[in-house]
DNA sequence: TCTCTGCGTTAGCCACTTCTTACGTTAGAG
DNA sequence: CTCTAACGTAAGAAGTGGCTAACGCAGAGA
């Protein structure tokens, strides 16, 4: 959570989030809506990778990414339960878990 | 917007804004529960104020911060509506059953 | 008045991030 | 096999962020 958190504070990964939000897009097809290099969008989609925010899917040289749609409503819910205490140690919890699972690159079972 | 998120990226902003999320604390209150020195708490402060995210009230010499709900709300807001519209109203509902659980002051854990 | 408390601000340091340039790799075309 | 397209990655420069030490300032009390 951690992760997904610093993931989108950066704003040119946002604008990535909201271009693969729907449709998969190359790297260079992403690297064409910014002034950036694509090296830069490559170090970026990583990171959004990385936080599982996105996916992958590899067709000859080309690499197609696309929003992960759990990734992004575990950021919504755990915004939502931010506030109350009840939800509190659940956060954590669910942090502490990703973490593992991050660093084990292993899949976590979804909610 | 785009100051929210940056300020919500950080994890020791994010432990003082559950520590006020409800009631108000000073400074120095805030200062007692991390291992880094009071300035360090300032400045996080100086962060989730511009962010508009916590509000301050003064009384002589000490400085009450308190969350501010409807930064939270917006963030959360903005986060949910990034998406498709199916996440968004599965994300307003996760939030308005918080909402009500916290208005109900219960501790009971929820969904 | 003088002193103390509570807090903000600044300067400087260190770590991390972001970008570019250059290079390595893989898959398909010819 | 050679060439090219589409990537990822490494290395370094430049910028940003978080922390401490030191200082400044206003309010409360003796």
């Amino acid at each position: 959570m951690d992760a997904a958190a610093r993931a989108v504070a950066e704003p040119t990964r946002r604008e990535i989030l909201h271009l693969v939000r729907h449709d998969e897009r190359t790297v260079s097809d992403i690297a064409e809506h910014f002034d950036i290099t694509r090296p830069a969008i490559s170090q970026h989609l990583r990171v959004l990778a990385d936080a599982e925010l996105v996916t992958v899917r590899n067709e000859g040289t080309r690499r197609y990414y696309r929003a992960r749609p759990e990734g992004l409503a575990e950021l919504t819910e755990w915004m939502a339960g931010f506030w109350t205490s009840s939800l509190r140690s659940l956060a954590i919890e669910v942090e502490r878990e990703q973490w593992n699972a991050r660093k084990q690159q292993q899949r976590k079972s979804k909610k």
